[in-house]
DNA sequence: TAGTGGCAC
DNA sequence: TCCTAGTGCCACTAA
């Protein structure tokens, strides 16, 4: 075996493991009122890391104080830092105490950092054919890995580590761990307050070494390079990028006065830690110490005990008995089920339960010929995570009947929990364990390895379902929502599977070009905003920005948050004559947004396999009815802005001559709102196909019939059209079209008038939601308001906006939901093989042969404007070309 | 984790 | 007197 020694930098896990419990650090305090939370954290991390090493030798490292050969080199190294938090250097002490006790050594040497203890004995334990494991919170020290050496960084909270090894440094950011001290030498670093080389950040560093090698490489070479501004400064901070890297460079020869001799590891010293957990007042360490806790616990002896078989190649036989509805619950941890792990599975009919681990079982013929079955009904818990990770081991899920998390959220929208535990309470149903209670949470959370406790907690989960079934479709009829149920949602629950497993292509190149394209723009920005501010700060942190524009610049203060001064857009726009720094933090603002959210963002989330995204659609989530989108969201590319509607660029086909087309209802919510009011005036400029928002200027505006009606008139209009759907204020009508609050009172007030209807509605609805404690939209779909008749006007206010709103967004999610089902069919029946892609609210996006495109033009407007039938006209308008982009 | 800001419909 | 237009998701900072 390997000898194993461990290396932890001792000051920076427990800096980590500080923040990490930040939130916690009222709660975790000892009787002398010490806090604990870094020594809790650090705890944490030791165990989780003592189990994974089982090392034979470890230190723990730590900086011996401010002064260091560093600071010889260059003053201001680490200048700048906040000073340590008191809360934090009050644990430090006790931390040694637990590290002692724990039976390691720890160490620190005037005039060196923790870093450069941890390289020396790292590289004298690769020479004596140790096998060293580093824990840090600095990604710096990935430096130092190497063929006998692993850094663990620490990733969320303390015990999520990832693991760096050369290879992984060499995937990560392209370079080798020796040529990180390179690249840090290019770009400075902030944390640390070293300069580098102007304008050159992490991004151009990395092209350049990779280009070159080496810093001194590419210095020997400086005059190949082509005349631009980056070689200027280049040139021109050589000095800068010389010292950094030497900053940078851990010392892997530093004097240390301890030998891997000297660090054997041999375990804790249980009294010591026992007596320093009291002191602590660890409980949870404690008991886990003195082996009171057994896993088996975790079920809680109050749950009706299961009898369940585990199911192996040799009794899969029993499934074929099976019959009449079965029960089916397929485990993936993580929420991204086209990613996640499976972690087992349960089948059973209401008597029997099956569970295994091995989900390859699945795919053998008594079980898949089950779960394909047309005849036998499944009822399960998240139809669509069901189908897409079935999908992934080529099972298709058949005849769904009833789906535990859809059912739940249409009875009330607020039951969405995707933990059946969790929503099974909320039916008084107790049977059954939440995911939190056996698995456990945060870090901690993890597959019990004892296969009784797994098995149970599946096989439980199947019977809930089959359980609740009758009670919850009966009140479903109660509801009038069976037909809601039946007819939409569930049927839709496979659409949208089908929509995330095609996924959608990206064009990665593309994005790549346009994210170093702004990567560029962004940093000859941020010299612009710090020469004009005159020094260097961060402009993404509104509190360090809020302090140049309104202290230091003496700009007027237009608005404050809760936190200090606002920065926000609105703001920033009323002061753009005043300062030239304010357009170019907006221009900043947008194109870091335009980086970092989409083309950073989409390209973290394309499957490496098919270049495509495959979103996740949340059925059961909004209080409206609508869907919403993640990891990613589809459902907020840019599009008003020509700069960031180019992402839609890097939209297309997945295949050779193929078009992406897309059709959007054309102002669906006022048509919803002329339906569901009766508002003759408003039917009729729909019905005569009026510019709607020019028909409202007119009427509000008086204006006679052959009036022009301008372009700013027809703004207003339109902004108390949408003030109308969303529950108008004259607060926030004057707010959004900077007029007055008395005139924009004046203006609902006309529109009230010309639109009576409308007004009669809204008082109804208001009224209803008051008695009833709910609203409804045109599918039976129900929204519950408890703050309708609440006592605080603020919260009651927005009781009876939402009541107001509901309906009208709601059913036109209705709408769109029950054209996707028709559009679905649509395609099949037409022997198409246009695939649809996505959803955003009002719009259906494709793809589709290009000789399909003709085809389309006519079928999807026919069913996506006949999916119902109002009294006022559904419109329909749709566009096709080569990319998303085009498609407009 | 909370707060701020910004993108969509 | 208060605050103030509906529904979402995500990045980033600061702690």
């Amino acid at each position: 075996m390997t000898k194993q020694l461990l290396l932890i930098d001792g000051n920076s896990v427990a800096f980590r493991a500080f923040f990490a419990l930040h939130s916690q650090l009222g709660k975790f305090t000892n009787q002398n009122g010490l806090h604990t939370t870094a020594i809790y954290g650090f705890n944490l991390m030791l165990d989780h890391i003592l189990k994974e090493v089982q090392p034979d030798a470890a230190l723990v490292a730590f900086d011996a104080g401010k002064t260091t050969f560093r600071t010889e080199m260059y003053d201001d190294y680490k200048g700048g830092r906040d000073k340590t938090p008191p809360e934090l250097s009050e644990q430090m002490p006790y931390l040694k105490e637990l590290i002692k006790a724990y039976g390691m050594h720890s160490y620190e040497l005037a005039n060196y950092e923790a870093d450069d203890i941890i390289g020396t004995l790292a590289l004298q334990a690769g020479e004596q054919g140790f096998q060293t494991t580093i824990v840090t919170g600095d990604r710096d020290l990935t430096q130092l890995s190497s063929e006998t050496t692993t850094v663990s960084v620490t990733h969320k909270g303390v015990t999520e580590v990832e693991h760096y090894t050369p290879e992984h440094v060499l995937e990560k950011l392209g370079i080798s761990p020796s040529q990180i001290v390179d690249m840090k030498g290019l770009m400075g670093d902030t944390s640390d307050n070293y300069p580098g080389v102007t304008k050159v950040g992490e991004k151009t560093a990395i092209k350049l070494i990779k280009q070159f090698g080496s810093m001194e490489n590419l210095y020997e070479h400086i005059d190949d390079l082509k005349p631009s501004k980056m070689k200027e400064h280049l040139i021109e901070d050589r000095d800068n990028a010389f010292m950094s890297k030497k900053l940078a460079q851990i010392n892997c020869q530093a004097p240390i006065e301890v030998t891997i001799n000297d660090i054997d590891y041999t375990g804790p010293q249980t009294d010591e830690l026992i007596k320093f957990y009291q002191e602590m007042n660890f409980q949870s360490f404690l008991n886990k110490l003195s082996g009171s806790q057994t896993e088996l616990d975790l079920t809680d002896p109050e749950i009706k005990q299961i009898e369940f078989t585990c199911l192996d190649k040799t009794n899969l036989g029993q499934i074929q008995t099976l019959e009449g509805s079965v029960s089916f619950y397929l485990e993936m941890p993580d929420a991204n089920y086209h990613t996640s792990e499976f972690a087992g599975f349960s089948i059973g009919d209401g008597h029997r339960w099956f569970v295994s681990r091995d989900v390859e079982l699945l795919t053998s013929a008594p079980v898949r010929q089950l779960l394909e079955s047309d005849t036998v009904k499944k009822d399960v818990f998240n139809a669509k995570a069901m189908t897409v990770g079935l999908n992934r081991l080529g099972i298709t899920l058949r005849h769904v009947d009833f789906d535990l998390l859809l059912v739940s959220y249409l009875l009330n929208t607020n039951e969405n929990s995707n933990d059946l535990g969790v929503l099974a309470r909320e039916h008084s149903y107790f049977d059954v364990d939440t995911d939190e209670a056996v698995y456990g949470k945060g870090a901690k959370r993890a597959i019990p390895d004892v296969d009784q406790v797994l098995f149970a907690h599946l096989a439980t989960k199947t019977r809930a379902i089959a359980e609740l079934k009758p009670q919850l479709i009966q009140k479903l009829n109660e509801n009038e929502q069976i037909d809601l149920y039946t007819d939409i949602e569930l049927p839709l629950s496979d659409v949208l599977a089908q929509m995330e497993i095609t996924g959608v292509k990206v064009d990665v190149e593309r994005l790549k070009a346009m994210g170093s394209k702004l990567i560029e723009r962004l940093s000859e920005l941020e010299q612009t905003i710090y020469q004009e501010a005159g020094e260097s700060f961060n402009i993404n942190s509104p509190k360090q920005l809020g302090e140049i524009l309104f202290e230091k610049m003496k700009l007027p203060v237009i608005k404050k948050t809760k936190t200090g001064y606002s920065t926000a857009v609105d703001v920033l726009e009323k002061l753009r004559d005043q300062a030239p720094i304010v357009d170019n933090i907006l221009l900043y603002r947008q194109i870091s947004k335009l980086q970092s959210t989409y083309i950073e963002g989409l390209l973290k989330v394309v499957h490496s396999t098919d270049q495509k995204i495959h979103t996740r659609y949340l059925q059961t989530l909004t209080q409206t009815g609508r869907l919403s989108s993640v990891d990613p969201n589809l459902q907020n590319i840019p599009i008003r802005l020509e700069e960031g509607r180019k992402i839609r660029q890097a939209f297309v086909p997945s295949h050779e001559d193929w078009e992406i087309f897309s059709s959007d209802y054309s102002q669906i919510e006022l048509r919803v709102l002329a339906h569901v009011t009766g508002d003759h005036n408003l039917q009729e400029a729909f019905i005569e196909d009026q510019d709607i928002h020019a028909s409202t200027a007119r009427r509000i505006f008086k204006l006679g019939p052959d009036e022009e009606v301008d372009r700013n008139l027809r703004r207003q209009a339109k902004a108390v059209n949408f003030g109308i759907v969303y529950g108008i204020s004259d607060y926030g009508l004057s707010q959004n079209i900077g007029i007055s609050r008395k005139q924009a009172k004046q203006f609902i007030e006309t529109y009230f008038e010309e639109f009576p209807g409308v007004k009669k509605y809204i008082d109804e609805i208001v009224e209803s939601a008051h008695k009833r404690g709910y609203v409804e939209t045109l599918t039976h779909r129900r929204r519950y308001l408890p703050e309708i008749n609440a006592k605080n006007f603020n919260q009651r206010s927005f009781a009876e906006r939402t009541a107001m709103n509901t309906p009208i967004q709601g059913s036109a999610a209705d709408i769109i939901k029950i054209a996707m089902i028709q559009m679905n069919q649509a395609l099949a029946t037409h022997h198409l093989k246009a695939k649809m892609l996505l959803q955003i609210h009002d719009e259906l996006v494709f793809e589709a042969p290009s000789e399909e495109i003709p085809v389309l033009e006519k079928l999807v407007p026919k069913v996506m404007d006949s999916a119902v039938s109002l009294d006022v006209p559904l419109k329909v308008e749709s566009a096709h070309g080569k990319t998303w982009y085009e498609a407009k």
